[in-house]
DNA sequence: TCTAAGGCTTCCAGTTACAGGAAGCTCAAG
DNA sequence: CTTGAGCTTCCTGTAACTGGAAGCCTTAGA
């Protein structure tokens, strides 16, 4: 099958897939033509891939997850033990985020918005909180 | 004032002083051995860069926002579409951590963790949800 | 006076996960 | 036989720095 198909099929932009070859996460066969021929085992590959980047695992990770599925000795506790590192990171980004939130909220309610230059955010920003 | 000062006052890393310098958002004079000679004013623009990095705007938004600082002409308008831009982008990416954090954990919870392969992490990657 | 340690300089490479685009080969349709 | 779509590789750019190398400047101590 060709990369458009697989494109298709895998939900992954073909620039995307070439990328993941490049850095070793699949490796497809290669046409007469030079053209790659994935099999069912690498769109099978590559969706797990792009469901493990929807869920926000860095590629590392990914790479770490893929050999896992594919390793019929694993154990699962390796597995459960990068999904938690992961979703610590994401919980830490959450908290980051929502007290940027807070304090911008804070700062654009407080500014009029209107034709005058006064601004309570700039001024929150030349001084600091 | 020399870098290394400007870096414990501002609070930012020489190296990020430097690059800022490279995009053109501080303008540090010289002295004559070619050191930057930072101003008091070069201090408190980095200090609000620094500030408005914190609050997670992008680089182009802390350029834009140091110029309508210094613009005595701006109107507050200007200033707070900026920041409600920033705060509906912080808030989609915090919709999207959630999303990502509410699969996980449950994924996590549903993972043994032991010493067996099986593994309801992996087969949700391999199936999709 | 010489030296060694910092601090400063510039410049280049690496990071993350691709996207855009150019130049050129291949294939299927009309 | 030509045209257009699809494929190939290769190079560049992105965001916002960080690390490191090579080398100049300065200052304190032996």
């Amino acid at each position: 099958m060709n990369i458009g198909e697989v494109s298709e099929r895998a939900g992954l932009p073909p620039k995307t897939i070439r990328y993941y070859e490049d850095i070793g996460l699949v490796r497809p066969l290669r046409s007469d033509n030079g053209y790659r021929a994935f099999r069912e085992s690498d769109i099978h590959k590559l969706a797990f891939l792009g469901r493990a980047r929807t869920l926000g695992f860095s590629i590392e990770d990914c790479r770490t997850l893929l050999g896992l599925y594919e390793d019929e000795t694993r154990e699962s506790a390796q597995v459960k033990s990068v999904a938690k590192e992961h979703l610590t990171a994401i919980d830490s980004k959450i908290a980051q985020l929502k007290s940027m939130r807070k304090t911008l909220s804070h700062l654009v309610d407080a500014c009029q918005g209107d034709h005058r230059p006064d601004c309570p955010i700039l001024e929150d920003l030349a001084k600091g909180s």
